[in-house]
DNA sequence: ACAAGAAGTGAATCGTTATTCACTTCTTGT
DNA sequence: ACAAGAAGTGAATAACGATTCACTTCTTGT
């Protein structure tokens, strides 16, 4: 027993698994999950097939990882923003408007996180994701009702609806983007900035009216 | 040339023809599209797997036409409601009571038409029926714009981010009915009549203060 | 230099479904 | 009854991607 594992070798491994990571990451953005197959990810990671099974137990569990690590990032960003120290009605343009800004930025791996189709382990990671962005907008709106600048109504509830209105809204105007893989849509135009500006505009309206007193 | 098609065996086709896609859609209803593979439908159909093919080229064609078929049924329900003669407010009340009764009614079969991972075809028909839902929604927020029940908004995009809170707001609930199939959300709480009518008096409340003028 | 354990390799295998096709059975008009 | 065309059959095949595994290469301590 003359090998024991190093710290160099054990963050050589460390470094070989983040490539992966990366890389997979990085062909979400490009194609969605659909395009980061093993083989894919391998390939563009500069190493053998059997190499991402030395650090991964499954696909599932390395796509899973992948989706942890993006959505990660936008739901700290809306956390965040959530947070800030204002009304809770300012809380909500900012929350609102971090989420569908950024989604706008990186349409394909926006969609990849909202509504491409995925394994049952994302899957199950997504409506875990949901269900945080969910309690971010709950405290915020809780807030808000209290101080009677929102209608009274039930906080999980509509903060739940709310996710579900952000996400779909981009969907739509997120899917003719993707381009690529979908034949089907392929002559749609794409967006411009004024869209964008229009349809954040929009948005942020349609989300104060939804939750605010009339 | 002795056999010529008659009127009798066309319409023993028609009826085999039938059959399969009401056997796919009683799949469908049970455990969703992952549920109707070509050879549960022939099973369930009693024929053999190879007959499907008589009369679709194939299977994402069938799923499709029953994709169209639910889904068709519908939309026709929530655009008649949409169009009872009343108030803009009343009709949306009426459209988004239809949808969402009806979805909590078949949960499984919501779930499968709204958000189940499906083929690409079946994907398409999705997005071409949310379109027509939009639509639907569409011509009434445009009246309530008019009339001034309804604040100032861009009707073709609050109908469609309306569609999408619609969906998603049950997506939620409707998903761990599911049962079967997924695992990993076997122990959650099933509706009671109760939670319904409370869920279905949240998103109605929401619906109409998410278009109102406040 | 060497032995042993760890990491890496990639072609072969497995699992799952859609699809095909040579064959059988049914229907019809003569 | 029979021939021809249509419908039906279901085992075999195709296609696809995930996973395995016998093997090679690398790293380390003596």
């Amino acid at each position: 027993m003359v090998y024991r594992q190093t710290e160099l070798t054990k963050q050589k491994k460390a470094g070989t698994r983040q490539r992966i990571l990366e890389q997979a990451r990085a062909l979400v953005m490009e194609g969605g999950f659909a395009a980061a197959s093993v083989v894919a990810v391998a390939q563009r990671s500069d190493i053998a097939t059997g190499t991402i099974y030395r650090h991964f137990p499954s696909k599932g569990e390395l796509v899973a990882e992948v989706f942890r690590m993006a959505s990660g990032k936008e739901l700290q960003a809306v956390t965040a923003a959530s947070q800030v120290k204002a009304t809770p009605t300012e809380r909500l343009r900012q929350a609102v408007n971090t989420f569908a800004s950024r989604a706008l930025k990186a349409p394909r791996l926006a969609y990849a996180l909202i509504a491409e189709p995925v394994d049952p382990l994302v899957e199950a990671e997504r409506l875990r994701f949901r269900f945080a962005y969910s309690e971010a907008f709950e405290d915020l709106i809780e807030d808000g009702v209290k101080s009677g600048e929102f209608a009274q109504q039930k906080a999980s509830f509509c903060a739940g609806a709310l996710v579900g209105m952000l996400a779909e809204s981009l969907v739509g105007p997120l899917s003719p983007q993707l381009s690529s893989v979908q034949e089907q849509v392929s002559e749609r135009e794409t967006l411009t900035e004024a869209d964008k500006s229009e349809l954040l505009n929009e948005i942020l309206a349609m989300a104060l009216r939804a939750v605010e007193a009339s």
